[in-house]
RNA sequence: GCCGGUGUGGCGGAAUGGCAGACGCAUGGGACUUAAAAUCCCAAGUUCGAAAGGACGUGUGGGUUCGACCCCCACCACCGGCACCA
């Protein structure tokens, strides 16, 4: 079989009869599955992206032959940072470029033969695609949960940009590896932290795997606690601490405040300005310098002040220290030297008083510093309490006094969303001298990104040279008005576009259409990678909740089942690259065909988990196929007379069943590679019952051939659609219906058991399957083996245990 | 430090608590052939044994169970994430 043609022959045909289309007006079996789309960088595509693409593709063709209205969209997220630097480096406009790899992307991943409905493409950085990344902004701006604020932010120098949290790694950008710089800026923000809590919650009712739940949990870092007020020794005013661990208030021997924080200034007395001035001009530049390390010694200085501490009385003093975070909480914790591994060290340095507030609950003596929960003690009228008893009362009688109250923090920030960068989609806002801050008009939509020349990045938003963009008019007043220079990050334009793709084509009045997209959303299953787990999927899952919330919606996930596909990796064990592989994706599929690639990386490695690719058994996937090849159309086009179903029959009927059901669940599970193993038992069997069969029954044969193809179609979409076609049957194979397993096949007559006495195996012997479990005991207690091993012993406990082993316990 | 994951032959990898290593790669052998290629078949965890057969085997140590790769406890190694979060 010539592989080329036939690819290209099938590839051409699935497209004139629209054998994919998605019936809009069917959706009462739809399947919504969704592949993260990709950016189109400059590279052609690598055999990670047949990996990606290519084996869900095959998850959705398989959901297609079990008769469901698949819809499976692609499109390109294709504003930011790597368009646009790729575009820095070659010199030509990031729009040139970016349509030019676009339309070489598609033109490739059409190749991989998937069957992405292309007529829904969305493009990001399309004016009526971000149209609505822009009205999604002022949608969001008009509840207050767009905002501005002056905030410290990453910088990155080397891409003249602000990036997000999400973008730093190990105080690294993750692009370009420079170090990142705090810098307070005023910047736009997204009030993601209102929905904290459901975005914690939620998470107990999707299908995702643990791994990204607890990521997710982990981020937005849920912490149950208290607040408590400190008033000032001397002056009026107070200072507030958050913690989790109120039950150690009565221990309480100093406080610290972050260096940034604003009331550090009040604080100082005039005698200590000069040492709190230089520790903190030192730790800012530290900031820059090593912000992540945990190892480094806790340092801090006496700010001269005191506060009371509103349970004892107690005079305490108040330092400033930069293990606090002054983004987190109120930016000031209290110090427990004994119950606290960092306060512990702090105060042992400074020699600060400590005070004992806990002991175990068994009584016996604790070494310091003591974290556990335990029993209080030195705490008045709560000693005897446990920590956990105490942390309520204790707020409790706080609260009567007014000094303090139940509270819970989260770590996760608000979006930064703003980019210094070219291409981005623009916000929408406009700067009026009379309305002040301006979302822009929703009938003036989209604000069109103008084709600049000038557009490498210098700190400020690019735009801002350009004039013709940068003045408008007020939208409310008409006047003259200036608009906001910066874009958005891109990872606004992708948390919606799931929504966005069902109704891409025709819907231009709104973001979509309710009605339509309650009956469409939430995907079924979105596959991507695992990176994106604290990016991207708490983003979008944000985003559905506000629109929720704002009416455009009624559910509350944007995915309900979640896959991540491991990554697959070069000979050096990184991330697949042209440098480390010498062959790319278009080098195999002229040598052994797109189905051979595509069945050859669905066998050979988990897709869970990916690994090093390894091309040593693509030729033998190709000899599999033609091994199928040969037993297909031998079967297929058998016209022999033999009706009889014997002992042969059967086992090949138990094989094709069990191989049904396994095939199944393979591809439910995405585990491709068992799914093919069952392709192989299958063929195996097959050869079998050719060899051992003086006369084969032609019907049968013709049968268990042809279910062998359906079965197969999803992983050799175009092999099996051939083969299908030279069997004389109709077009398409994809219109088949998957085969149902008869259960009744996959259970044997017989069944071999192995009898235990005290848990030594004394016989095997048959036992029919439909047996109950006394009468096997009797079948089992009249064998002779059996008798002379029991020796007229007593038999203490039976265990019968169906189909599988007895076992005889005696005394 | 905290959270999550993984650990099975020479390799990729299978196993609702029930014959561990399916399926395949690499390996060895056989049939067909003048020969080779192609094709088809067989063997194969380790170890002792000529063989029949036995012993040991799923990172380590315990436990539950008639029975554990699987469940529980402790530990080790590797990978990923978070990391002074009060």
């Amino acid at each position: 079989m010539d592989y080329l043609k036939i690819e290209e022959k099938w590839n051409k045909i699935w497209e004139e009869t629209n054998l994919y289309k998605f019936d809009p007006n069917k959706l009462d079996k739809k399947f919504y599955l969704l592949e993260m789309f990709s950016y189109p960088s400059g590279a052609s595509l690598h055999l990670g992206h047949w990996w990606n693409f290519g084996l869900s593709d095959s998850f959705g063709r398989f959901k297609r032959l079990q008769g469901y209205n698949v819809f499976q969209p692609m499109g390109f997220d294709a504003f930011g940072l790597p368009a646009e630097n790729y575009a820095i480096k070659t010199g030509i406009h990031p729009e040139d470029s970016t349509r030019h790899n676009i339309e070489l992307m598609e033109k490739q991943l059409r190749k991989i033969g998937a069957t992405f409905n292309w007529e829904y493409e969305l493009i990001t950085c399309n004016p009526d695609y971000y149209k609505w990344t822009q009205w999604l902004f002022i949608q969001l701006y008009k509840k207050g949960l767009a905002y501005q604020k002056e905030a410290p932010v990453n910088y990155c120098p080397s891409c003249n940009t602000i990036i997000a949290n999400e973008q730093v790694v190990d105080g690294r950008c993750e692009r370009c590896d420079s170090e990142i710089i705090r810098k307070n800026m005023k910047q736009w923000f997204f009030k993601i932290t209102d929905y904290a809590e459901e975005l914690l919650s939620g998470l107990d009712k999707i299908d995702w795997p643990e791994k990204t739940k607890a990521l997710q949990r982990n981020w937005i870092g849920k912490s149950v606690g208290a607040e408590v007020d400190f008033e000032l020794e001397n002056k009026k005013g107070k200072l507030t601490v958050f913690t989790s661990r109120a039950d150690t208030l009565y221990g309480v021997t100093f406080l610290v405040i972050a260096p940034e924080h604003k009331l550090v200034k009040e604080l100082v007395t005039p005698e200590n300005k000069k040492v709190v001035d230089e520790y903190i001009a030192n730790s800012i530049k530290k900031d820059e310098i090593t912000r992540t390390s945990t190892t480094l010694e806790k340092t801090g200085v006496f700010t001269g002040s005191y506060v009371i501490n509103p349970l004892t009385g107690e005079k305490v003093p108040v330092f400033v220290a930069d293990y606090v975070i002054s983004t987190y909480a109120t930016g000031i914790v209290m110090g427990v030297a004994c119950h606290d591994e960092r306060d512990f060290d702090f105060a042992k340095k400074y020699n600060l008083k400590t005070k004992q507030v806990l002991t175990s609950k068994d009584g016996k003596e604790v070494k310091m510093p003591y974290c556990q929960y335990g029993k209080l003690v030195n705490s008045e009228e709560f000693n005897g309490l446990t920590s956990e008893e105490a942390k309520v009362k204790i707020v409790e009688k706080l609260e009567k006094l007014g000094k303090g109250r139940f509270k819970t923090n989260y770590k996760l920030r608000d979006w930064s969303v703003a980019r210094q960068r070219y291409w981005g989609c623009p916000i929408p806002i406009i700067y009026c001298d009379h309305c002040g801050t301006v979302p822009e008009d929703e009938s003036r939509l989209p604000v069109k990104l103008p084709h600049i020349t000038d557009y490498k990045p210098e700190g400020e938003g690019p735009l801002g040279k350009c004039d013709e963009y940068m003045h408008t008019t007020c939208p409310k007043c008409g006047r003259p008005a200036i608009r906001e220079a910066d874009t958005l990050d891109t990872f606004v334009c992708s948390s919606f576009y799931q929504l966005r793709y069902p109704e891409s084509l025709h819907n231009d009045k709104e973001i979509f259409n309710r009605d339509y997209v309650n009956k469409m959303l939430p995907v079924d299953c979105y596959v991507g990678g695992v990176e994106h787990a604290t990016g991207h999927l708490l983003y979008s899952r944000f985003i559905t909740k506000f629109l929720r919330d704002i009416g455009c919606l009624d559910f509350d996930e944007p995915f309900q089942r979640l896959f991540h596909q491991g990554m697959i990796l070069g000979a050096d064990g990184k991330k697949m690259s042209k440098r480390n592989t010498s062959k790319t994706a278009d080098d195999y599929v002229n040598k052994f065909g797109s189905d051979a690639l595509r069945l050859h990386m669905m066998f050979s490695l988990k897709y869970a988990d990916g690994g090093i690719w390894d091309d040593a058994g693509i030729v033998h996937m190709k000899e599999f196929m033609e091994r199928v090849e040969r037993i297909v159309l031998k079967w297929g086009k058998l016209t022999g007379n033999v009706n009889n179903y014997g002992a042969a029959e059967k086992d090949l009927d138990y094989v094709l069943h069990n191989a049904i059901k396994e095939v199944a669940n393979g591809y439910e599970s995405f585990s491709f590679n068992t799914a093919v193993a069952e392709y192989m038992k299958l063929v195996n069997a097959m050869y079998k019952y050719d060899q051992n069969c003086e006369q084969i029954n032609a019907k049968f044969a013709k049968d268990v051939a042809k279910n062998l193809l359906i079965l197969m179609a999803p992983a050799a979409p175009h092999f099996t659609e051939e083969l299908w076609e030279q069997l004389g049957e109709k077009y398409s194979i994809f219109n088949q219906h998957y085969p149902v397993c008869d259960e009744s096949k996959i259970v044997l007559d017989e069944v071999e058991i192995a009898v235990q006495v005290n848990s030594k195996i004394v016989a095997r012997m048959l036992v029919p399957t439909s047996a109950d479990n006394t009468t096997i005991l009797n079948i089992v207690k009249q064998d002779d083996k059996v008798r002379s091993q029991l020796d007229g012993k007593e038999v203490l406990k039976e265990i019968v245990v169906p189909k599988r082993l007895v076992n005889l316990i005696v005394k």
